[in-house]
DNA sequence: ATGAAAGCGCTAACAC
DNA sequence: GTGTTAGCGCTTTCAT
């Protein structure tokens, strides 16, 4: 294994000195910096993680815990997973993955043992057990997703909320009078998951404040359940006219499930959605939504992170505005 | 922070005592490890993840490389990286997550810093342009999925080739005699992707020895593209009463698709799958399937692994043999 | 602008 | 069965 005491001599310096030249922490004239970079690949140097997390107090490594319960669609974690890669990636650290399984013990080993020099959560529930854990962990912590009370915390994600009252006003503006939420699976309520709510909140204030009769629908994540939801929407409020979707997997038989019983979109059903641009576009009829900006959101976690490392005071809240893209799914009323 | 040599002034011992009692490397009389343990507890010791690696050679992490690439189905690789996740913890690891797109840079960096002490690649290819650097890392690795050449390296999967062949044996035994494998997407099979290939060897193997009519038609993952495979399938083999479905994402779509073209299951057509048994069980018919063993392969990737770490040989291949299980999807040909 | 040297906290070889 | 001690490879004062 190459060190940095064989990069020193072959550079004709001292092992302070190539510490300095790579970390630029403090100047190194410019010619010297050259021959120990010369040094460093001609040899092949990398320097030894662990020694560095050691000497430094750093090992440029981060936590991230991911979520696998029930209700929580995968290929959404996944998403948010891999741009919180790529961003650590891009400020030279790595992701060590924990599942929600391990819970706050994982938390505490990974932190108490220097494993990790930080730590983004996902999932967070409006009343996550975890929280007190993160205010006394010592290291610095990002929220995906916002819990009810989170002073001292840094939490960022979708405005699901605003997200909630967008979809709303936009079938209201439309013309549409009846309108229904059709959500994630009853146990994420159950739970308390803080993004559903939100975005119940907001369907149901803005659909009030417009004056709109409303109604809410968990949804079990499978095409058979997308199918009895459709029906019973069409029971229960044979006025309905605009339909909000707040659930990946269902996305899809749903529509599928209003075509088979005769409803045309946007003719009959105005639809929208809160999801991954990809999934909106892909459908047969192109969905109205709400952009996930998973990619954004991690990249912007791991940014976080990166500022409470450098010691720099963050904002404790960051939330994304909605954005929403017309599509072919949502149409003007028809007249009765 | 609390280190060893805290836990030893409060036992009453010398630091290496403390090392000792904790990693049982060498015998410790009774009474001291009681005594030992009684510190660490109250002190709530941890010992430093950086010093260990320093001074251990041995970082207690393991990297796993995941795909995300187009064709590759996202909820299966979580599967997959969640047992090898659970698995490491109960050997004492944790796990660094890589993607793909780091390449073979990511994962020399991560071996010459000594970050990981070995490493657990998804994804592979028949060709796979990181064997070779996999055999010159010096840290020991294990592949889910088998290239075409692995000698002196370690390879762990499902038996696609047998379950290939005990899919179409099963339809063989029931009578049909017309037989379609709907695959993977194209670019799958385009890249070379192993576990797809070993498959289609199997199923077409299979069907030739038992005289079987068989063609293969690789599918995208989109509900339409399976609608337009069903349509295909029947168009050009309209004697087919057979099919495997070796694509998680289309097997309802797929199963619904000939549902709507007035095919009943098993009625008129028997379909089986290769896929997880959650997927199979979950469908309105369920469909008898070759279940596709996340949990246990990764398991037992990490337990090749430990035992590598350990110095011990360990088979170069492990194929774990296809168990199907009969659902209601499959039943005798009917007679014309 | 550079160097010397003292740790960082742990493991393991070497005593006894 | 237990203690002493010399590293592991890097960062970072403290000197110059």
């Amino acid at each position: 294994m190459v060190k940095i005491t064989d990069v020193a001599r072959r550079a004709g310096v001292s092992p302070s000195t190539v510490s300095y030249a790579l970390s630029r922490k403090r100047p190194i004239s410019e010619e010297t910096r050259q021959r120990v970079e010369a040094a460093v690949r001609e040899l092949g140097y990398r320097p030894h993680a662990g020694a560095r997390a050691l000497g430094g107090s750093r090992s440029n490594v981060l936590a991230l815990v991911v979520p696998l319960r029930a209700g929580i669609d995968v290929p959404v974690v996944m998403r948010f997973a891999v741009s919180v890669v790529t961003a650590a990636r891009g400020h030279d650290h790595d992701v060590l993955l924990l599942t929600q399984e391990e819970g706050e013990e994982g938390l505490r080993r990974v932190a108490d043992t220097a494993l990790v020099d930080a730590l983004i959560l996902m999932d967070v529930q409006l009343r996550d057990p975890r929280l007190p854990l993160l205010r006394s962990l010592g290291r610095p912590s990002v929220m995906i997703g916002f819990p009810s009370e989170a002073t001292g915390l840094t939490c960022i994600d979708l405005d699901f909320r605003a997200a909630g009252e967008a979809c709303v006003e936009h079938l209201a503006g439309l013309g549409h009078r009846v309108v229904a939420l059709v959500g994630s699976p009853p146990e994420v309520y159950v739970r308390g998951t803080a993004f559903a709510q939100r975005v119940v909140q907001g369907f149901t204030g803005a659909a009030d404040r417009a004056g709109l009769a409303s109604a809410v629908h968990p949804c079990e994540a499978t095409p058979a359940a997308a199918r009895r939801v459709a029906e019973r929407l069409l029971r229960e409020q044979p006025a309905l006219t605009g339909v909000v979707v707040h659930n990946e997997a269902v996305l899809e038989p749903l529509v599928d499930a209003f075509a088979r019983l005769g409803l045309r979109v946007p003719g009959d059903l105005s639809i929208t959605a809160i999801c991954p641009d990809a999934l909106a576009e892909g459908l047969r009829v192109p969905v109205t939504s709400i952009a996930l900006p998973a990619a954004e959101v991690g990249a912007r976690a791991v940014e976080l992170l990166m500022r409470k490392l450098a010691g720099e005071e963050v904002p404790e809240a960051t939330l994304l505005p909605p954005r929403l893209t017309r599509r072919a799914s949502t149409g003007p009323r028809a007249l009765a």
